[in-house]
DNA sequence: CAACCAACTTACTTTATGTAAGTAATTATA
DNA sequence: TATAATTACTTACATAAAGTAAGTTGGTTG
């Protein structure tokens, strides 16, 4: 019946990607590092689902949260160098939604 | 306090892809067209999901779904000049996956 | 005729996501 | 100085999506 079993690696990559804020999150911090209520604002997540994220995220090794102990504290996410390397899958969602997705698409 | 907006065409793309299965489905679909059992058998989806997929697929354009009115009627899904585009994104996540995923992750 | 297969659909449960409000520490404003 | 605001969260609760299992229709095989 099933033609060919798919790869672990490629279902596990794929689960991190298919669930939802996860690229966009990624996407966010090839800009840089950035701040939580910054992340909020610009990919219209809610405190709840982005914090559950980037701690998701940070225990995969994809990103780093760090702390710098000034007053006020501020606390900054940004890419590993695992999840840097995603750059190049970034570049092509964003070719194919440039060539592909249409106006009334959206 | 937000950086940037993020592209409403890349954010759709995203949306896509990171609906559970959606990658997957477009994955096996690479190899050729396939059949409803063959696609539910080889990446562990239920009857229920695939049906709301491939619906879902099929009015996004990615995915074309062909009867054959043979006897018993045969039913094909396969991807569409649009579908078939996703290929070098896949690889990448291939590509990334092989690298970056390693056995202690599964 | 009984059991089987393909391609679904329906009913129901569990999990994920969304929404809103709350909290603690600090800072800015009236 | 009291009030309001900001950051980085957490908690409680509602709704939407996904999972499970069984049922349906049309045709086939033993």
């Amino acid at each position: 019946m099933n033609t060919s079993a798919i790869c672990p690696k490629f279902e596990k990559a794929m689960g991190i990607l298919s669930q939802r804020w996860t690229g966009l999150i990624i996407y966010q911090l090839l800009n840089g590092s950035q701040r939580f209520c910054s992340l909020e604002s610009s990919i219209g997540i809610s405190g709840r689902l982005l914090s559950e994220r980037l701690k998701d995220l940070e225990q995969q090794g994809i990103i780093r949260r760090e702390v710098f102990p000034e007053t006020p504290v501020r606390i900054e996410y940004s890419l590993t160098e695992k999840g840097k390397t995603l750059e190049p899958l970034m570049k092509e969602i964003e070719k194919w939604s440039q060539a592909w997705i249409k106006e009334q698409d959206l």
